[in-house]
DNA sequence: TTTATATGTTGTCGCTGTCAACTTCCTTAC
DNA sequence: GTAAGGAAGTTGACAGCGACAACATATAAA
């Protein structure tokens, strides 16, 4: 048993605490920018003990993608918990908190979404169990309760995701004004839902 | 005048070599690996002669990326040209242009969305006009022809833009399983382009 | 022909990721 | 309680990288 961790050597809990310093890092570095030795520093230990506790840069990178895999389920699931009868309102929830996951994170979301991490540990297994089920669950729901077209499930959520993904996506990539105040994020948002929801075509 | 580019020294058009031969390296090396020495070395030059021609990486980078803008211009408006009077045909061949380039050309695509050149150069500016601009000119022509919904044509344009470069994105970043024939892309395209056209809700 | 400028080369710097070798702490077996 | 051994930290080293300075050479201008 361990009373305190000691001041010296043994940390007790370093691989979290690199991930953590990791996450805090990130926004100032930027993901490219981000080295393992500034890492190690900034938790206080030296440049080779991150190598005790992750494979290589990338272990670590990946380590980081996941929890905000996790934050981002989290915040779906939230849109979808507030808003039990109203499908459409989940729906929109679900897919600000995406958005603004990305726009508040970005270093983060391209760490999650750029691909650059092997797609074996936090690819398509992760990121489809917990971003697309979320608005799985949600699309399910809103199709159970009448609120959706009659075709099949998967095209359903797969579009929606795609419009959400492609939203935050673009701002990431800088390939429309990044909003600088929560309202024009909304406001964008909504934009986008409406169109979706009711489609190109004239109805 | 000159008859013949020396074989030593100076190289006659090194600025654009440096270019190709980057766009050839990229697809083995990918983004995060490809460096400058290795550009230089494949190109027959010195780890230093491509700082005569560009300010550091990113500035070559940026180069490769605008020459990736510009292919994917190409590809949208080929689609328009070639489907005049068929509205939808012109916006789903533009969009599987769109597709086909980022899984044709993963890294290229890594590179001209990730965001991480800077925004003055090669982003808004560039990608705007290119991308959004061709998709821009077939929704309006589609709507001049009456088969789009008449709300605001930047709503169409921005949701169908988003709808595309999601899809790719999510096929880059891993979150959807990449299709590994030009049939399979198709029929995830058709998917994807059906539920977009005529919207989640019941109509 | 001389001179200046553009372009390519070599040498060097600090930083990075990663490994090997060493040290220290904790745990477990006797 | 102590010795053995593994887990977790340290230092030192290496090659590869981006970038700069100093130098060399080819082309253009005078």
């Amino acid at each position: 048993m361990r009373a305190q961790p000691k001041e010296n050597y043994h940390h007790g809990d370093l691989r979290n605490a690199l991930i953590q310093t990791a996450i805090a890092l990130l926004p100032q570095h930027g993901v490219a920018g981000l080295s393992m030795r500034a890492v190690a520093k900034a938790a206080g230990v030296s440049h080779a003990a991150p190598y005790r506790h992750f494979r290589d840069k990338t272990d670590l990178l990946e380590s980081v993608a996941i929890s905000g895999y996790y934050r981002l389920e989290e915040a779906c699931q939230n849109a979808g918990r507030r808003n039990l009868d109203r499908p459409q309102q989940q729906l929109f929830e679900a897919g600000m908190g995406y958005l603004s996951l990305v726009v508040e994170h970005p270093e983060m979301a391209h760490l999650m979404f750029s691909g650059m991490l092997s797609q074996e540990n936090c690819g398509e297994a992760i990121s489809q169990a917990i971003a697309a089920g979320s608005l799985a669950k949600i699309i399910e729901n809103g199709k159970r309760l009448g609120t959706y077209a009659d075709k099949d499930t998967e095209d359903l959520i797969l579009t929606a995701h795609a419009c959400i993904h492609g939203i935050a996506m673009m701002i990431l990539g800088g390939l429309i004004k990044r909003p600088n105040s929560k309202r024009q994020l909304q406001a964008l948002g909504e934009r986008i839902y409406n169109t979706l929801l009711l489609g190109l075509l004239k109805r």
